[in-house]
DNA sequence: ATATGCATGTCGCAC
DNA sequence: GTGCGACGTGCATAT
């Protein structure tokens, strides 16, 4: 029974649960465990959680997460890589979880277990994320319209004295133009960021230079930079974005359809 | 028996599932299921996740979260307040979770579900992180020799202009000192940050001023450009700003005691 | 290994 | 609500 695919197991006894528990952990199936629990987390910080009813995960990487039953966030974790043990220790049952490197450790002591269940879990289905900074990116490099009419793209991801430039070209003039991407509301950091791009450039090159920041909207501190800097932005939403991509992916299927036809 | 504490059914129908389901989400009851599902996300971005085993969680104030066998982060979530639909169609139960504001939502389409468990948890208690930033201002404060011997603090997160500075105080000269904490490895990032306090201070007063970065330790960059400014840094450990808080906090606890025996 | 920047970051706090 | 910075941020990438 403790070899089926999805092993269940409601209100066991503390040591019930650990011969599921540490038989999940060495076969590294995915381990749920519902229950009161007490926990300690010791590394870069350190932190205590007092005694609650919590869901502990574990799953076949060694990643661990505590969560609460409100909130997003797991209340202590542990990364993908975790070493466990597991021990029967003053009525408790102790799940200790040891990250080398940073060396950390979380402690998990269950006092009672109301549920815990082992699972043989495989999941190999691609994950695909659109409307991303990169996604603009290339948006505007395969449309560069985008920014603006007459756009030509010289290069990206360019290295310039204190980092990365975005995106490079000339505009429809033959100015040079640097152009900053921001997927949210462009913050002063960002205009900051553009500003401190430009800078050198502008040291070092004798030929106009207009700095652009691409977001879908601007905050108030980063319009007033921008103003102060003379620096310019252009509103760009990352899902637009998104879909010129897709049609373009679209335009090279139907090309592809064409050719081979 | 849907009305027990802890409510498991191992293999349901999805028929059964989507009742369990659905009352636990009226109810607001933690919501545990695994099964066979493909996501789709649409909000600030888009994503699709193929069909795969996952473990799909939703909580009492509405956050989801689908994790995949591997890894520390949920592959789709949605934060607390999200609110959900569940129907069945085309042989796939669906649990659709929608968030306002900004607009988004998030399909979590089962084919199959290998366990589902709805539970009733209560937790109230306290979390206490220590070894935070707010820990080493507080101890600095406290015990102002961990910065250095003579320092005596002024104030803390006083705003000047371009934002808040972490302490401000004098040294044994009584030379002005402006101090800006790190809990880890300070940056390059952290030392611009403290010039930028820095400038418009000594603009504005006719006075030394010293600028010290406390840190853990230092990045290369980071010494590199305190060194060209003229700026200081002072190696202090996160954990041991700790330790003298709960010092103090047991000689508070000491002097409690004696005034009150 | 270290450094740098993105993220559907999330979260809390101050204005 | 918006802005701003911290976080045990995690994570991927480039040096």
């Amino acid at each position: 029974m403790l070899d089926d695919k999805i092993v269940v197991l409601k209100n066991p006894t503390l040591t019930e649960a650990k011969e599921i528990i540490e038989k999940a952990l060495i076969q590294k199936r995915t381990l749920i465990a519902v229950g009161k629990c007490h926990v300690h987390y010791s590394g870069r910080a350190r932190s205590t959680l007092e005694a609650g009813e919590r869901l502990l995960i574990v799953k076949e990487d060694g990643a661990l997460l505590v969560h609460r039953p409100v909130g997003y966030e797991p209340v202590n974790w542990q990364p993908a890589g975790t070493v466990f043990h597991v021990r029967t220790k003053d009525n408790e049952l102790e799940v200790h979880g040891v990250r080398q490197k940073p060396r950390e450790n979380v402690q998990v002591n269950f006092t009672e277990i109301y549920m815990v269940s082992a699972l043989w879990l495989s999941d190999s289905g691609e994950f695909l994320l659109h409307a991303t900074e990169d996604d603009m990116h290339r948006a505007i490099l395969l449309k560069p319209d985008l920014l603006e009419e007459g756009f030509r793209p010289i290069s990206w991801e360019k290295k310039v004295d204190p980092g990365f430039v975005d995106i490079y070209g000339e505009d429809k003039d033959g100015k040079l133009v640097v152009v900053e991407v921001k997927r949210k509301a462009a913050t002063k950091e960002a205009a900051l960021q553009l500003a401190k791009y430009i800078e050198p450039i502008k040291a070092k090159i004798n030929r106009e230079l207009r700095g652009v920041l691409v977001a879908p909207s601007l905050g108030k501190d980063a319009q007033r930079i921008l103003l102060t800097l003379g620096l310019e932005f252009k509103k760009l939403d990352p899902k637009k974005c998104a879909e010129v991509l897709k049609k373009q992916k679209n335009a090279k299927l139907e090309k592809f359809f064409e050719e081979n036809s």
